[in-house]
DNA sequence: GTGAATGAAAA
DNA sequence: TTTTCATTCAC
């Protein structure tokens, strides 16, 4: 409001109503220590106090607390949204689904594998933006598909009732039957599309996934009766329990 | 998500 | 050689 004319003495000023860092630590971990149990795990320390902690102040809570449960022990930001840190053997993150995020110059943290991708879950981390992911781009339609769409319709209508598995076969056979004069002029259509594709989409390239991660289009073949492998992607969690 | 046909492209 | 997927939409 209005600039009195108090001087501070020069020279002499220092900042008393700082705490100093040692202080800071200690009563932080006096806090944090209510939550050791003899089954603590993990630890849970709120963003602002961690925040308050400099890299010696972390140290020290971290060494007590491997005192207490006699392991190596993470700092793991939480990921999923909440403005805090855990303090754990990494085990105890990798359970249930989780996982420990690092990016290259961060620490890491951690997160419950959703439909949030990690790089997105990294991007957040990091409050940076990614670029939207592009929409996928269809395959272009083969000669029977646009012959099959074309005549869709058409049978359609002149079967009631009739369903789609049995248009197919319906316009399976008429499409086998075709002269190859008309199947050629479907091809040159199928050709003239993937053409143009490629001209608007110079990097497209078909990009089938492996043999089903989750939508398996049944195809039973002799060779197709092997063990579907295991994705065995260990995750943890920050669970006390063990 | 699956099925039913055909065929291109990838693994 | 085997698998996905592009079209369609009832189931």
């Amino acid at each position: 409001m209005n600039h009195q004319a108090t001087v501070p003495p020069l020279g002499t000023f220092q900042p008393q109503d700082q705490p100093s860092m040692e202080a800071i630590a200690s009563s932080a971990w006096a806090m944090l220590e209510t939550q050791v149990t003899p089954f603590t795990e993990v630890m849970t320390i709120p963003g602002e106090i961690f925040r308050a902690l400099d890299a010696g102040g972390k140290k020290f809570i971290a060494r007590n607390f491997m005192s207490y449960i006699g392991k190596n022990v993470l700092y793991c930001r939480d990921g999923t949204g909440t403005d805090r840190y855990f303090l754990g053997n990494p085990r105890n993150f990798l359970r249930g689904g989780g996982v420990i995020v690092t990016v290259k110059g961060t620490e890491p943290f951690w997160m419950i594998r959703s439909n949030t991708t990690i790089l997105e879950a990294a991007a957040a981390h990091l409050g940076v933006n990614v670029a939207p992911k592009e929409k996928k781009i269809p395959r272009p339609p083969n000669a029977y598909i646009l012959y099959r769409k074309e005549r869709h319709n058409l049978v359609r209508d002149a079967h009631p009732g009739i369903t789609n598995n049995e248009i197919s076969q319906v316009l399976g056979a008429a499409w086998n039957a075709e002269s190859r004069e008309v199947r050629q002029k479907y091809k040159e259509m199928s050709d003239k599309i993937k053409k143009a594709l490629y001209e608007q989409h110079p990097d497209y390239q078909y990009r089938p996934r492996k043999p089903s991660e989750k939508k398996r289009r049944g195809r039973r073949t002799a060779s197709t009766d092997e063990e579907i492998e295991h994705d065995s992607d260990e995750v943890a969690q920050p669970s006390s329990a063990d």
